[in-house]
DNA sequence: TCATAAACAATCAGAAACAATCATATTGCG
DNA sequence: CGCAATATGATTGTTTCTGATTGTTTATGA
């Protein structure tokens, strides 16, 4: 067996568990322990994977947090403050009772704050804000089916006919990546998916977005503006954007309190 | 075990309760007391975790567990240590990559600890041991859809086409209220009702409970026991119960560790 | 307060993992 | 074909870890 080839399995073995053992290498490769060390002593130099005593560990997790993977925690921290006062109007549309839909998103996580005194059946596909609502609230949290996915903190089926098809609102929140002329965009393909699941299920969609997200554009047509019947967005929202979605008859709600980003919108040309 | 394991195990027990003990923390790794100290004192100068008289305590806030219903904690500590070896029992039956259908339950949990340095996927309609596994381990996750039920922590959902469906595995693990000549009871009918969704998704149906169970009555049936392929119990089990299980024609496996309970069995009459 | 048990710390022998070295095998090239 | 360069495997001695034993400290109840 060639050098090569006991690095791919070495990587493999460390990618899929936590921890892969000497021995265990020594037997997946049929080659000897000090071969296996000078193959670990090597990645490890190279930085494709840490040696610890026993064997090696991937590098990427050092010690993995929770359940946000890394690109939900650095989005969470981005516009916290605009994202707040949006998620706030977002609720404040809401009456105790009545069944919406939430999709996964850093956007709309934040309305789980604003929904700790409410009671109202919630639907998701996202697992932190069921999470958070059950330890948090008594709100009647439904929950989607299907696989976890760590990346996108959302919860996916590739099946139709799944409880999804069942739960009926009147209103589903979501984010989104951006928001143009030609409708939602998304950067994700996992995402549009799970999205596309829940728009059928309500009879109005609407979208959360601070105001950076209309300079946002992406190759992934999620809908057209006429799905959509509310944008929330921050008062950093130019005009151009306003008329836009004037013209398509979105209803556009501007969530007070987001101070105005006057530079941030001022962009230099 | 190595210490990167260990490390993992210790650190999945703090997070589930406040509090992990020395005793608890060895039986669960079959390592020494001394060990376990090590180990508990390295990582608490790493401020991994915060060292307590009597074991160690998760550094974080003292969350109070909002999701886990009164019934799930005052369970949880009853008959820990044999909940915890016959827990360690079912896990040693699976191998990495086979996938695993894994019902609530509070002995049923106790499985998550030994499968955090495992990678398979897992099935499981249990909002406590989705999350336990979503933060501490790398299997794969599925979750069943449906409303989450918060007395006993199970995600069900009321109609027959759901994401359950379309997963299947060779073996399903679930804990029961009582185990009889008559077959598996179960005291509530909604666990009957989320139970019989799962135990026909796989082909072996593996039971998980301490020998108290052989001596629980219940109204309701589940199955009977032509359906189980295999028990796993503790050592407190009466020759009486282990014929029964021999001439249904369902494997026993007594867990090993757990203490013989002599005079538990021998109750007065 | 004292007695008792539990938890802890310190120590040491044995085991496992490791590093260093050297002998052998494989490969590439003149 | 033979030689050199490199890679591999075995051997050795060293380091590190683990588990048992001992004695000390801390909590608990009479």
């Amino acid at each position: 067996m060639h050098e090569k080839e006991r690095h791919r399995i070495i990587l493999s073995a460390v990618q899929e568990r936590p921890v892969a053992t000497v021995p265990e290498l020594v037997e997946m490769t049929s080659s000897s322990e000090a071969t296996i060390r000078r193959d670990i002593a090597a990645l490890h130099v190279q930085k494709r994977l840490r040696r610890v005593r026993g064997g090696a560990e991937a590098i990427n997790p050092p010690q993995f947090v929770g359940l946000a993977g890394r690109p939900f925690s650095v989005n969470e921290t981005m516009h916290a403050t605009q994202k707040r006062a949006i998620a706030r109007a977002a609720v404040e549309m809401c009456s105790d009772g009545e069944p919406i839909i939430i999709n996964g998103g850093t956007t709309t996580f934040q309305m789980v704050h604003f929904l700790v005194n409410r009671r109202m059946p919630i639907f998701t596909n996202s697992f932190p804000i069921a999470e958070h609502l059950l330890k948090h609230s008594k709100n009647t949290v439904m929950l989607s089916g299907g696989t976890i996915y760590r990346e996108q903190n959302i919860i996916l089926s590739p099946f139709e006919n799944d409880v999804t098809r069942n739960f009926y609102a009147r209103r589903m929140f979501m984010g989104a990546q951006g928001l143009g002329p030609l409708g939602l965009m998304e950067g994700d393909p996992l995402l549009i998916q799970a999205e596309h699941k829940l728009i059928d299920q309500a009879d109005e969609v609407v979208v959360l977005v601070d105001s950076s997200k209309f300079r946002q554009r992406s190759s992934l047509i999620l809908c057209g503006l006429s799905r959509i019947a509310t944008v929330i967005t921050d008062e950093g929202i130019e005009d151009r954007d306003a008329k836009m979605l004037e013209a398509a008859g979105v209803a556009l709600v501007v969530a007070p309190g987001s101070q105005p980003k006057a530079e941030e919108s001022a962009l230099p040309a």
